[in-house]
RNA sequence: GCUCGGGUGGCGGAAUGGUAUACGCGCAACACUUAAAAUGUUGUGAUCGAAAGGUCAUGUGGGUUCGAUUCCCACCCCGAGCACCA
C-alpha cells in the first residue's frame, strides 16, 4: 500500500481544481447564488498568519459546502495592501511600497493557493491599485457631493519628537510607538465623513440582520444612543444662555451648579465678567495639553474652576446658581455643558463633594445626603412632588420649554491621513471656488512616486512635496488651485471591497447595478472580532449611504456575520515575533499538509472562541486523516451490505451538515472521527457509505477526498458531486437502552424496543437486582418514563 | 461602572431538562520490534472496595423539578468590548 504522501497529493490536486477551475462564480447563472465573504488579508511581509486559516477554512466549509447542494458560489480574495507597516517599511528602507506590496501579494497567493481554498481567482481585487482605487476616490466624491464629506479643525495625535502626526494605532499608552515621546493634541483641519448623520439607520439596520449578539451588542454600544431632553439656562445679568443635554430632566429641581467643558465658546465671551479669568485661562490651557489617556483616566481625582461673577438660573426653580468649568464635560459630546445633580449622578455627586457644592435630593430613594442614581418619585420639586420620575421627564421639560431630543456617542470619521502610503483624496482647493471635486474623467488621482515616505516637519504629508502634483488649474475657474494633499486612511478600501468582487473588472461603474442585484447581499461575512466595530460600521455605512443614492440594491451589505477566536501562543498567550511563539503556516504545511492544517484549525475547539495552540494536538488529526487513507486502501470497498456503518453513516451526515451551519466545525470532525473508527474495524465497507462519507470529508480536507474519491474509479472531481441526504428512517435505533431510575438516581439499564409501553419498561426495569435493591420494600409513588431515554421510579 | 461571552477530567473540550466527562491530546499496560519510533489493542474523573457495587464531583450558595452542566435568584473568578457620553 502506498504511504499518505501528502505532498504530493495536494499538488496534484491543486493544480487539477485550477485547470477545473471549481471556484468559478458565475455571473447570471440560473442556480441560486451564494455569497461567501472573509474579511481580505493585509498582505504584510511576514506572510499569512496561523490565524488566517482559521477563518479562511471556515468559509471555505461552507462555501464548498454550499457548492455540493448545488448553488452558484461567490468565494472572492483579495488585497488590503494600504496602510501603515508598508509605508514604515519604505520610510526606513526606501523600497516603493508598490514593490513591497507586490511581493507579499505574490507571497501570500502562493500560501493561499498552498491551502486549498475554493476562491475565485479571476476576481482578484487590490485596494492599492489605481483601477481600484479609482473608485474608491469616486466613492468618496458622492459624498462630498451629498455634504457628506466636510473640512474640520480637529485635534490630531503629534509627535513633537519625529514631528509627525501619528495614527490611534500609533498611539501607545499616550506614547508615540516609534519614539516614545510624549504624543501632544494638535489642531489641524482634516475631511471628515458624516457617518453621525446615518446613527439611526445604523441603528435600525442592526435589528433586520443576522450578526452574532456579542457583534451586535458591540455596534449599538459604539453608536450609544441616548434619549434625553435639551434645556435653556438663562445667565444673569447676560443675553448668553447655556444649552445643556440631560437624560433625567426629572432631576431638574436638583440641579445646584453648571459646568461647561473647558472648550465651550462661552467661556471666551463671558471673559468680561468672569472675575479670576487668569486662573480660567490656566485651568482651560492645561486641559488641552492632556493627552486623551490623562483625560479620561480611571478613578481620576475631579478638577474644575468656577466662573466667579457668573451665575445662571435653575429654570425650574428660578434660583441662582454657579457655573464651572471641568474637564470631566467633553466638549464634542451633547452641547459641551451639563447642568450637575449631584444627588442622581455619580460624576456630579463626586465633584460636588470635592468642592463643597449644594446636594439637594429630588427623586426618592437611596439616603438623602448620598448619591441615588435609581428611579423614584419626586420630592423638593414643588409641583411635581410625588410623580413618578419617568413621567416628570416629559412634564418638567414640557414645563421649562425644553425639547426632547437623541444624542449618540458616535462621532464623525476622520477622513485624512497625512501620509503617503493611501489614496489621495480626490479635491482640489480653490481661492476662489473653494472645494472643488476632481472631475471623474480625471480619477483616478494617482499617487506620485516621491523620493521621502516621511511624513513632513510641518505635519503635512510627503504628497505636499510634490510640485507637480499640488498645483493645478482649479477644474471650475480654471485658475491656479491646490491640489488636496491628504490621504485616506486604510478603512477606505475596505469599506466597499465586497461590491466590486461583484464586478472587479468594470472599467465604467464601481459596480454594475445589474452584477450587484445578482450577487448582493453576502449571505455570510465571517472575520476577526477586532474588526466588528470600526469596519463592520464603516462598511455598513458606506453601502447604506450608497443605498439611499440608489447605487447599490440593498440597504444592508451582510445578511449574516460571525466571528472567529483568535489563536494562541501554546501557553495562551498572544503570539508575536517578540514573544518567539509564532506558528508558521509555512512550517505546518510543510510538515503536515494543507489538509491536516485546515481540520486541526477547524477541531482545536470551539470556532468562536480564542484557543491555544498544540503542537500535540496536531497529531490527533494527523492520526486520523492517516487511518482514513489507510481505510481507503486496506479495506475492501464494495458490494455488501452493513447496517450498522449505514445506521452509523446517516447520523454522521445529519451531524455534519448542521454543524457546519453552526459553525461547530469541531464537533462536525470529531463525529467524522467517530465514524472513521468504526469503519477501520470493517472487513468490507459499503461503496455507497464510503463515498458519502468522502463527500462530507471533502469541504474539510479537499486533497485527501478527493484522491480517495478517484481511487473509487470515479471520472470527476467529488466536489461537483451533491452533498449526501440521508434516510431519516436510519436514525431510529431498532432497540434503545434505557435507563432505570430511583428516585432520579440511575440504578442499571434495561434494552427495549423504542416503543415499548411504560408497563413492560416498568416490569422490566423492576426485575433489575440493582433496581429491586434499591426500591427495597417502599411503596411506588410515582413513575417517570421518557421513551428511548429513561424510566424513573419515585418512593 | 456598563455591555457581551465564559467557568465541566492532567489538558483542548462534548452534552441546552433525561446514562455528565463524546472526540482528541496526554498517560499506563500489552502486542509487533534486537531496540526505539511508528502502528495496533486495552485501560484512564476522584474515592472506598478483591470484586459486584457504593459514595462524591460540572466556580460558590440557594431555589424550581421525579430528575439540573442545562432553568431561576444571589455571589465569586476569567476573557472581550466600551467607558467622566451627562
Amino acid at each position: 500500500m502506498a504511504k499518505y504522501d501528502f505532498k504530493k497529493i495536494e499538488k496534484k490536486w491543486q493544480k487539477e481544481w485550477e485547470k477545473q477551475d471549481i471556484g468559478k462564480a458565475v455571473d447570471f447563472s440560473k442556480k441560486k447564488k451564494w455569497y461567501s465573504l472573509i474579511e481580505f488579508p493585509y498582505p504584510s511581509g511576514q506572510g499569512l498568519h496561523i490565524g488566517h486559516i482559521r477563518s479562511l477554512t471556515a468559509m471555505d466549509i461552507v462555501s464548498r459546502k454550499r457548492r455540493m447542494e448545488g448553488y452558484n458560489v461567490l468565494y472572492p480574495i483579495g488585497w488590503d495592501a494600504f496602510g501603515l507597516p508598508t509605508e514604515n517599511y519604505a520610510i526606513k528602507t526606501g523600497v516603493d511600497p508598490r514593490v513591497a506590496t507586490k511581493k507579499n501579494t505574490e507571497n501570500f497567493r502562493k500560501q493561499l493557493k498552498g491551502l486549498g481554498f475554493s476562491f475565485d481567482w479571476s476576481r482578484e481585487v487590490n485596494t492599492t491599485d489605481p483601477k481600484y482605487y479609482k473608485w474608491t476616490q469616486w466613492l468618496f466624491l458622492q459624498f462630498f457631493k451629498k455634504g457628506l464629506a466636510y473640512k474640520a479643525e480637529i485635534d490630531i495625535n503629534w509627535c513633537p519628537n519625529d514631528k509627525v502626526g501619528l495614527a490611534n494605532e500609533e498611539v501607545i499608552a499616550g506614547k508615540c510607538e516609534r519614539c516614545g515621546a510624549e504624543v501632544e493634541k494638535r489642531k489641524k483641519a482634516q475631511w471628515m465623513l458624516k457617518i453621525t448623520a446615518y446613527a439611526d439607520k445604523l441603528l435600525k439596520g442592526l435589528e433586520k440582520v443576522d450578526y452574532l449578539d456579542e457583534i451586535k451588542a458591540q455596534q449599538v454600544n459604539w453608536i450609544g444612543r441616548s434619549e434625553g431632553a435639551e434645556l435653556e439656562f438663562r445667565i444673569s445679568n447676560s443675553e448668553f444662555r447655556i444649552k445643556v443635554f440631560t437624560t433625567r430632566p426629572d432631576t431638574l429641581f436638583g440641579a445646584t451648579y453648571m459646568v461647561l467643558a473647558p472648550e465651550h465658546e462661552l467661556v471666551e465671551k463671558l471673559k468680561d465678567k468672569i472675575s479670576n479669568f487668569n486662573e480660567v485661562e490656566a485651568y482651560v490651557k492645561t486641559a488641552r495639553k492632556e493627552t486623551e489617556e490623562e483625560r479620561t483616566a480611571e478613578d481620576r481625582e475631579k478638577t474644575g474652576v468656577e466662573l466667579k461673577g457668573v451665575k445662571a438660573v435653575n429654570p425650574a426653580t428660578g434660583e441662582e446658581i454657579p457655573v464651572w468649568i471641568a474637564d470631566y464635560v467633553l466638549a464634542e459630546y451633547g452641547t459641551g455643558a451639563i447642568m450637575a445633580v449631584p444627588a442622581h449622578d455619580a460624576r456630579d455627586f463626586s465633584f460636588a463633594k470635592k468642592f463643597n457644592l449644594p446636594i439637594i435630593h429630588v427623586v426618592s430613594g437611596g439616603t438623602p445626603g448620598e448619591l441615588w442614581e435609581g428611579k423614584g418619585n419626586l420630592v423638593n420639586s414643588r409641583k411635581f412632588d410625588g410623580m413618578d420620575s419617568e413621567r416628570a421627564k416629559a412634564e418638567i421639560t414640557k414645563f421649562v420649554g425644553g425639547k426632547k431630543t437623541v444624542n449618540y456617542h458616535l462621532r464623525d470619521w476622520v477622513f485624512s491621513r497625512q501620509r503617503y502610503w493611501g489614496e489621495p483624496i480626490p479635491i482640489i482647493h480653490c481661492e476662489k471656488c473653494g472645494y472643488v471635486p476632481v472631475p471623474e474623467k480625471d480619477l483616478p488621482v494617482v499617487l506620485p512616486p516621491v523620493k521621502n515616505y516621511k511624513p513632513r516637519d510641518d505635519g503635512e504629508s510627503p504628497l505636499a512635496s510634490v510640485v507637480s502634483f499640488v498645483n493645478v488649474k482649479c477644474p471650475k475657474c480654471k485658475g491656479v488651485a491646490k491640489r488636496e494633499t491628504d490621504t485616506m486612511p486604510n478603512w477606505a478600501g475596505s469599506s466597499w471591497y465586497f461590491l466590486r468582487y461583484a464586478d472587479p473588472k468594470n472599467a465604467k461603474e464601481f459596480a454594475s447595478m445589474k452584477k450587484l442585484k445578482y450577487w448582493m447581499p453576502i449571505d455570510w461575512y465571517n472575520g476577526g472580532m477586532e474588526h466588528v466595530t470600526l469596519h463592520l460600521l464603516y462598511s455598513r455605512f458606506w453601502n447604506i449611504f450608497l443605498h439611499d443614492q440608489g447605487l447599490v440594491p440593498t440597504s444592508e451589505p451582510y445578511r449574516k456575520r460571525t466571528a472567529q477566536g483568535m489563536i494562541l501562543g501554546e501557553r495562551g498567550v498572544k503570539m508575536s515575533k517578540s514573544r518567539g511563539n509564532a506558528v508558521n503556516p509555512d512550517t505546518i504545511v510543510r510538515a503536515y499538509g494543507a489538509d491536516v492544517a485546515r481540520v486541526y484549525e477547524m477541531f482545536m475547539g470551539p470556532f468562536d472562541r480564542a484557543i491555544a495552540w498544540d503542537a500535540k494536538g496536531i497529531e490527533g488529526v494527523k492520526r486520523f486523516l492517516r487511518r482514513t487513507w489507510d481505510t481507503a486502501h486496506e479495506k475492501e470497498i464494495g458490494k455488501t451490505k452493513n447496517e450498522k456503518l449505514e445506521r452509523l453513516l446517516a447520523a454522521t451526515v445529519k451531524k455534519v451538515g448542521e454543524d457546519i451551519e453552526k459553525m461547530a466545525f469541531h464537533t462536525a470532525i470529531s463525529s467524522m472521527m467517530i465514524f472513521m473508527n468504526a469503519a477501520s474495524d470493517e472487513v468490507i465497507i459499503p461503496a455507497g457509505v464510503w463515498s458519502d462519507f468522502l463527500k462530507i470529508l471533502a469541504p474539510f480536507a479537499p486533497h485527501l477526498a478527493d484522491e480517495l474519491w478517484y481511487l473509487l474509479k470515479n471520472k470527476k472531481s467529488v466536489h461537483f458531486e451533491s452533498w449526501p441526504s440521508y434516510d431519516p428512517s436510519l436514525l431510529k435505533e431498532e432497540v434503545v437502552e434505557v435507563v432505570a431510575q430511583v428516585n432520579g438516581k440511575r440504578r442499571g439499564s434495561i434494552i427495549v424496543p423504542p416503543n415499548a409501553e411504560e408497563g413492560a419498561v416498568k416490569e422490566a426495569a423492576m426485575k433489575l437486582e440493582t433496581v429491586s435493591a434499591a426500591l427495597g420494600s417502599a411503596k411506588i409513588k410515582k413513575v417517570v418514563y421518557v421513551k428511548g431515554r429513561i424510566i424513573n421510579l419515585v418512593i
